[in-house]
DNA sequence: CGTTATCATGGTAACGGTATCATGATACCG
DNA sequence: CGGTATCATGATACCGTTACCATGATAACG
């Protein structure tokens, strides 16, 4: 492969020259300028970006660390990540922690030895460790989804206490009393903000929170079978079910259809994040969507402004509203509630 | 940041044997191997693979290129190509190139230039331009899911020609003689094979095929969308839609349902690719299914084995079997079918 | 005992760019 | 006309690691 010096040679430049005109800096004269471009013609170069990143300590790389790019959501977040970050001249790794946080610690060990100019983490656990060793290695970090307790960074994630307080509430406005709640496990931002909404709208609705209706677990499908099962068994039984995450929704569908409840009529499910082809094909749950994509694309600028102008100022925090789509899932779609109701589909 | 010459002082050794107990290699005394390990523990001495990649010419980094995350189908090929290449140490940058060819030029420019160590690449198009690019700066090169004429390269693809005509034979045998075709753009093997299995079933059947039955366009739901209200005004009108891609597929439901047709009692409708979380909850169109999560794990493999032994040999042409699965959108399931029929849901 | 294999360590020179500083030519100014 | 701003170019050193080669100590061997 040829080299700077290469082109230099062969356009009769000196080296410093050639890095002059491929980065567009400085003065250089029309002339070598022409003839740069043609010896870099001629030769087939290409500059070498690990040459240039080792001296001048930057990679034009970030990293999305997330637990699964199988869940649509995610999904969405990190289209919006790559289209934002590829705008700005970035390329972005991609990694899959499966909430794991010894996953996680991998990863970011070696996103640290590859200098990676900025990370967005979709922490596994609400443990400040892995904040503070990227923090400690000097990169800059935007957490994405769900709040890290006692740490200092860029965060940016949608409300969830907000929207399970709608869903509740709209519930409750159905006439359903008896609600279980599936909850993602304990100390993940997201699920206990959840739970949080929930406890609220009971509360303000005068309906007793009652721990046996609430079950805590990891985020997934078979977990939301399961708790299904035994929320379902507990007398009396519950009319209706939020779970707090959209996987384990469709494991409560699927436990419901085993206990050939029909839904809505039987039992009301809400859920928390679309299901975009659902909402596509036969739009199901009533739901509170994430903005999925504007959330990537936040953080990602939020990162990349970081990166510029790295002077230290406060962090800052950014929450999305959520909106509220009313579908069958829930039973009659009430036409005149007071939520955002943007859409009400399907007969 | 502490450098290997900090570690190596603090250890009272030479830079050499650092490296060589961070790499695992050669002989190291245990004495210098236990001095050495406190010592980066000590300072934190994170190694900087910018430097080693520079020296060593390897980056540990693949690239995927593809058209479209968002795509359920690719997201799960991109779930396991990172799963593969993470298990064997490489981190993978994930590019949208939306089946621009200019888009998918500028992403491979940049790999070139950050010196990835290999490329999985899902062609905008089929020309070889792109492969030959690649190959002219010898980047290990995979081809996933589409063929590229002229282009000799490994290539990992689903079998569409045969899933298309297992599909439209389906349709055949329940009785339909009319059967439009909502294909992908020309140029696309993917999209042409699809076509070209729908042409083999209706001839095997004795049906003439009708050029004003088949579109060609790209693959969206919009296109779907349009393409369906086009081929239901053909007349006489098809009794069937065979839709060459899943968010196609999606477009035509939208327009059937605003012309108030009933699927599949009034027309029915099969497609190519899964839609993973119809699947779950309300599984409902008949479609051929992709190994998504194999096709990237045997496209990594094969990568990675070509990253290891670089002695040229013959490039591989894997196909891996495509899976029928019978569900609502094509009417009444055929118990007896002799497809491989591994699921047929809900009443 | 000399020769050779194995173990252990280090010196030197890259890898391919760019940061920094220096130098010279030309234009402009009061 | 001397001094300064702007334009244009280059020499040198260095970013942090490892490839390559060399050297010495010890063990093994005929």
């Amino acid at each position: 492969m040829a080299t700077i010096r290469d082109v230099a040679k062969r356009a009769g430049v000196s080296p410093i020259t050639v890095s002059r005109v491929i980065n567009n800096f400085d003065y250089v004269s029309e002339e070598n300028r022409r003839r740069v471009h043609e010896a870099i013609a001629e030769l087939g170069y290409v500059p070498n970006t690990v040459a240039r990143s080792l001296r001048s300590k930057r990679t034009n790389t970030l990293a999305l660390v997330l637990t699964d790019v199988s869940n649509p959501f995610f999904t969405t977040v990190a289209r919006g990540v790559e289209d934002t970050a590829s705008k700005a001249g970035y390329t972005v790794i991609l990694c899959n922690t499966d909430e794991s946080e010894a996953e996680q610690q991998k990863y970011l060990d070696v996103l640290i030895q590859k200098q990676v100019d900025g990370i967005l983490l979709v922490p596994a656990t609400s443990s400040p460790e892995s904040v503070r060793f990227i923090q400690k290695h000097a990169t800059p970090l935007v957490i994405l989804d769900r709040r890290v307790v006692g740490a200092e960074a860029d965060t940016v994630l949608g409300d969830s206490e907000g929207g399970a307080h709608e869903l509740v509430k709209l519930l409750i406005e159905l006439g359903h009393q008896r609600i279980a709640c599936l909850s993602g496990p304990r100390g993940v931002s997201t699920a206990e903000d959840r739970v949080a909404g929930y406890r609220r709208a009971l509360t303000e609705a005068g309906i007793r929170v009652e721990a046996k209706r609430i079950s805590y677990g990891p985020f997934s499908r078979r977990t939301g079978y399961e708790m299904t099962q035994r929320a379902m068994a507990v007398q009396p039984r519950p009319t209706a079910l939020f779970a707090g995450h959209n996987f384990m929704a469709i494991g409560a569908m699927q436990a419901l259809r085993e206990m050939e409840m029909r839904v809505p009529e039987d039992v009301a499910v809400v859920c928390f994040d679309d299901l975009p082809l659902d909402f596509l094909t036969v739009p199901f749950f009533t739901m509170a969507a994430q903005p999925a994509y504007e959330m990537g694309k936040k953080a990602t600028e939020l990162l990349l402004a970081r990166l510029v102008d790295e002077g230290p100022h406060e962090p800052q925090e950014i929450v999305l509203p959520t909106e509220i789509v009313i579908r069958r899932s829930s039973g009659d779609p009430l036409v005149n509630h007071n939520v955002k109701a943007s859409v009400a589909v399907e007969p």
